[in-house]
DNA sequence: TTATATTTTTAGACGCATCTAATTATTCTC
DNA sequence: GAGAATAATTAGATGCGTCTAAAAATATAA
């Protein structure tokens, strides 16, 4: 069994092998750690078999180190979509709980929240939920961006989750699952005209749209 | 903020004190640890404020250490709810996972786990569950041992909850908020003829009727 | 390609929560 | 109330996860 601490490295690990490779000090910075630290953690989760890591050369995972860092990610957005599903927090203020609640050891637990909620897809950021055999369904999204005028789609992820960005789509009612109609693109400044289910069309900047994921509708 | 270990060491004394003194020895049998380890925890529990404690005389807990162990019952209690009444987990199998959830930080998530359970005033196990301000709404229950044939009670709690007590119930259909009409009493053994809500009635036998808490129904 | 800058690792220390062993208080018993 | 039994505390050690400082390996640039 992992201690919390352990825990925290390996999905790190994972999280940053995800767009290239997991650096000593990457792992740090996203630990608010030293790197000495890092390093030493390193050495014991390989030494537990859940890591291949080789000094100065760099770490991967083992296929039980993936196993166990996919678990936690699913553990964390399960427990995402709950409080904002099931308790009415806002999208932007799970991270934390969601962090604390992911180190729960309980198998059962995971399983019977997951059917509790419907074995949900996607966490409320758009982010595929692991099922318990740590596969992923993937959707074809593409950026909004890519979209042209006519086009129906619905809002499938939210690629920066910065506090501000959250509260602007917030604003305009849009989440999650929201549908969207393009009804026209302006080429001058890349902007968008967009008209949800219901309610008044507006306008969408360039830097919103390119954050947005959507899927046909 | 409190460490784990601070917490649970803290919900020791607060027990204890409920059915007399919390002596060093008990904390430590409670928490499978020496008295040697608890004994520095009392020492720095007093140290940020939360308890009386003088070597050798004994402890108790001062306003705040009482306000702090009392929220954690609260936690523990609505977890436990949580656990049973929306993810259908037995009722005698919740215990340890509540242990572990009773640490989560986050006020805003208490309160909102409390409104998503419909603010209840008891637990699974009957037990009271603390409100927001610490308070405990009390009910007169009595032993259903004491009750005479033609009553109409409504099980509040179980004092003992042992695997064997709680299967044997569960075995019986019986669970907190179970309904009972006592038919009949016999005295050379104790035992009691009982009919729930819906089905045929049975037998209870002495040892089960005295760990039976019930209410007026 | 050699010097310099960066990254990573190692070595040694610290705080925390625990332990064992030894010591000190308190309580019980005759 | 004195000695024995029990309970509680202190002292010192250990494991874990972190830190700082120093050394080693790798990468960059003139």
């Amino acid at each position: 069994m992992l201690t919390r601490a352990e825990e925290d490295h390996l999905k790190a690990v994972h999280r940053l092998l995800e767009d290239g490779i997991a650096s000593t000090n990457a792992i740090a910075e996203r630990l608010s750690t030293k790197t000495s630290s890092v390093t030493v953690m390193l050495q014991k989760l390989t030494e537990k078999g859940l890591l291949n890591y080789q000094p100065y050369k760099g770490v991967t995972l083992t296929r039980e180190g993936r196993e166990q860092a996919v678990a936690l990610v699913r553990k964390h957005r399960l427990w995402e979509t709950f409080l904002v599903e099931q308790l009415g927090f806002g999208w932007d203020e799970v991270h934390e709980v969601a962090e604390q609640l992911e180190h729960i050891q309980s198998p059962k637990l995971v399983d019977k929240l997951d059917d509790f909620l419907g074995n949900p897809a996607f966490d409320p950021h758009g982010d595929p939920i692991p099922g318990k055999d740590g596969k992923v369904r993937l959707r074809q999204t593409k950026r909004l961006e890519m979209c042209g005028p006519g086009e129906s789609v619905r809002i499938a992820a939210v690629s920066e989750t910065t506090d501000g960005l959250l509260r602007l789509l917030d604003s305009r009612g849009l989440r999650i699952g929201s549908y969207l109609h393009v009804q026209d693109v302006h080429v001058f400044d890349g902007s968008m005209d967009v008209k949800p289910k219901t309610g008044a069309p507006f306008n969408l900047s360039k830097t919103v749209i390119h954050h947005l994921q959507v899927e046909p509708a």
